[in-house]
DNA sequence: TTTCTCACA
DNA sequence: TGTGAGTA
């Protein structure tokens, strides 16, 4: 994992700054992390601590709450968005290596 | 300020 | 799906 990652993931906003951010009530977020929606860190006495992804997240409930998607189907489109982010994330892996492989070969070649 | 739960639309 | 009240 990135340093970059690292940081977004990083699980410290309580959750009066994310009901700032987000424009929902405490209660909401609540409700939807009961629902299993997200996973917030616990804190010094339980508190939730949330990360810049999960304010992210919490945005994109938001949206398709709007949309008139129930919690159980905004899971469902979460775990399909977290498999394709997985999948592009190992392409992306393949790629540099034959990359390098091919640096590596051409390194061997390397006229001076 | 935040936690949780229960009852209620 | 979401809230209000009571609690610790």
């Amino acid at each position: 994992m990135s340093g970059r990652e690292l940081r977004r993931n990083l699980a410290i906003l309580p959750i009066g700054t994310v009901r700032e951010l987000t424009l929902l009530t405490d209660r909401q977020i609540r409700y939807y992390e009961q629902h299993g929606l997200i996973s917030p860190k616990r804190g010094d006495g339980g508190q939730r601590r949330f990360s810049l992804n999960d304010v992210d997240q919490l945005l994109n409930i938001k949206d398709h709450l709007d949309a008139g998607d129930s919690t159980k189907d905004i899971k469902e489109i979460f775990e399909k968005q977290a498999r394709k982010a997985q999948q592009s994330k190992n392409t992306d892996q393949a790629l540099r290596r034959s990359l390098q492989d091919e640096f590596a070969k051409i390194g061997r070649f390397d006229v001076r």
